[in-house]
RNA sequence: CGGGGUGUAGCCCAGUUGGUAGGGUGCGACAUUUGGGAUGUCGAGGCCGCGAGUUCGAGUCUCGCCACUCCGACCA
């Protein structure tokens, strides 16, 4: 049929080359589109739009939690970048710098920021005299900028959209909580919201943020089985405080240095949506996120009050609460679902005569293509059960893959024979904890750590690379 | 940053031994259509990625650069 093969032409089958398959979809579903400047993309409307809807369902949890938000500078001067050694050394080989303004040279060159610690905690300097200034607990959303070699569009640009909180605390044990707090929101909102299942753990310390004690991170599997880091949090300790002098005097007047936590999610999660959830008809959104949650798609447009029982559908959709479109255009039903489905639309609705007749529609879920018959007066009803329906369904879906890419191993051949029968995906082994053996684990494997999970499985005694005692077990991935 | 691939209309692509650019799709108008990407007619749309060079003449040959993309090393 024609339009079966105008489909396949539109997106490369994921089973044949995932990267090609992504591509096409950010830029067939009007996500993204190319800028002049390699690896800084435009997000266009319908990519933005879901942006925003993230923002506004993490601003409200921040807020609750009793977060500020505040817009620091884009532009550090050199001299305080370089004040905490660790931070430095790890972002130095991925900062671009501004060394003019107009023609005239700077004094001192400013890196424009790829990440804020070292703002914040010169203002924090400034403002934290006393017990009672604490905790600090702030907030920004921005963009920051790291000169990355290869970049994809939400997976890795030069420039991209976050979210970062800076907190400071009088003592450890609150900025520890605050740390695993904030990764609590991060994970709840990829599971409820995003519908993404993560694996909750610590980064081994390798693998830690520049000039943290203790990064913590949420993990997800994408569709081909690839890891992707989908969120951290950084407990510092006083590392920065006391670099930056940092001093509060405490209940006895003594001087302390607070103990400080950052934490941040990026317009990546987008691209993680996109491989978790995506299949080759086009993008599939979780019903949260999405920016059209129902388009209502009339069919035989033109017959008599078809357009008006649309419009009415319309009306009683939007009073429900829901972001809802009726496309009235020319284009064909046909093209209409198609072009919905590349957009990951959750619920399609078509209302044509022979339903108006009975009284009815015909409801279609995204995720899995079922069609539902509705009897109009339940619309609203059966759309709420449906939202929820849809969340859960994706989510299981997700949680399957992962669980059938999840394989538990004892020994380094154990790994590459799963990774080789298998396919691609996350791994569980033991291991000693020392960096030559998770160096070695890469090496010979191809998996990198990629975290020490809170949830810990007994898997083995020893180590899965030198056969020492194990003490942790650990996911080992490729990743993203 | 190494290795490969690709840059021609918004998108996909053709373009012969070098002779001044074409198809499909999309776009605009009109008509007929509309339950899985409709059809016809007319029309608009090009610094052939950028810059040098060879040549009477370059989309085509040479060199350089840039971008995109894939595979590796680094990263949210």
């Amino acid at each position: 049929m024609k339009n079966d093969k105008k489909l396949v032409s539109e997106i490369t089958s994921m089973d044949v080359d995932f990267a090609k398959w992504y591509t096409d979809i950010c830029k067939k579903a009007d996500l993204v589109d190319y800028s002049s400047v390699k690896g800084c993309m435009i997000i266009r409307p319908y990519g933005y739009a879901i942006w925003e809807n993230i923002q506004k369902i993490l601003d409200t949890r921040f807020k609750e939690l009793g977060h500020e938000n505040v817009y620091m500078p884009m532009f550090i001067p050199e001299s305080l970048l370089q004040k905490e050694k660790d931070h430095v050394e790890g972002f130095a080989p991925e900062v671009a710098w501004v060394t003019h303004g107009g023609n005239e040279e700077l004094p001192e060159r400013l890196c424009v920021r790829p990440t804020s610690e070292t703002l914040f905690c010169e203002h924090y300097a400034n403002i934290i005299r006393s017990w009672r200034d604490l905790p600090k607990l702030y907030n920004q959303w921005c963009s920051v900028v790291r000169w990355e070699k290869t970049t994809r569009p939400f997976l890795r640009s030069r420039e991209f959209l976050w979210q970062e909180g800076h907190t400071m605390h009088a003592t450890v044990e609150e900025a520890r909580e605050e740390t695993v707090r904030m990764l609590n929101v991060y994970a709840d909102f990829h599971e409820n919201d995003l519908a993404i299942p993560v694996i909750k753990g610590a980064k081994t310390p390798s693998d830690k943020f520049a000039g943290a004690e203790d990064t913590y991170c949420i993990e997800a599997m994408m569709h081909d089985g690839k890891a992707l880091q989908a969120g951290t949090s950084h407990f510092f300790g006083d590392g920065f405080a006391r670099a930056f002098g940092i001093q509060f005097a405490d209940q006895n007047n003594q001087l302390q240095y607070p103990q400080q936590t950052s934490w941040g999610v990026t317009t990546r999660m987008i691209g993680g949506i996109i491989m978790t959830h995506g299949d080759d008809n086009g993008l599939v959104l979780p019903p949260a996120v999405a920016p059209i949650q129902v388009v209502i798609v009339p069919a035989a447009m033109h017959k008599e009050g078809v357009l008006e029982a649309n419009r009415a559908l319309l009306d009683r959709i939007k009073a429900a609460g829901y972001r809802v479109k009726l496309d009235d255009s020319e284009n064909s039903p046909g093209w209409k679902f198609a072009e919905y489905e590349m957009k990951g639309v959750p619920v399609r609705i078509e209302l044509g005569p022979r339903d108006i007749e009975a009284g009815q529609c015909v409801l279609v879920t995204r995720y899995n293509m079922e069609k539902t018959v509705v009897k109009l007066d339940e619309v609203e009803e059966v759309l709420a059960a449906k939202m929820t329906e849809i969340r859960d369904g994706m989510y299981q879906k997700a949680l399957e893959n992962r669980e059938r890419r999840t394989y538990d191993c004892t020994t380094l051949d154990e790994i590459k024979t799963a990774l080789a029968e298998k396919g691609d995906g996350l791994v569980r082994a033991m291991w000693c904890g020392d960096e030559e053996c998770e160096d070695r684990v890469k090496e010979v494997t191809g998996v990198g750590s990629r975290c020490i999970p809170f949830e810990q499985k007994h898997i083995a005694d020893t180590c899965v690379c030198c056969g020492k005692t194990a003490k942790a077990m650990v996911y080992w991935g490729i990743a993203y």
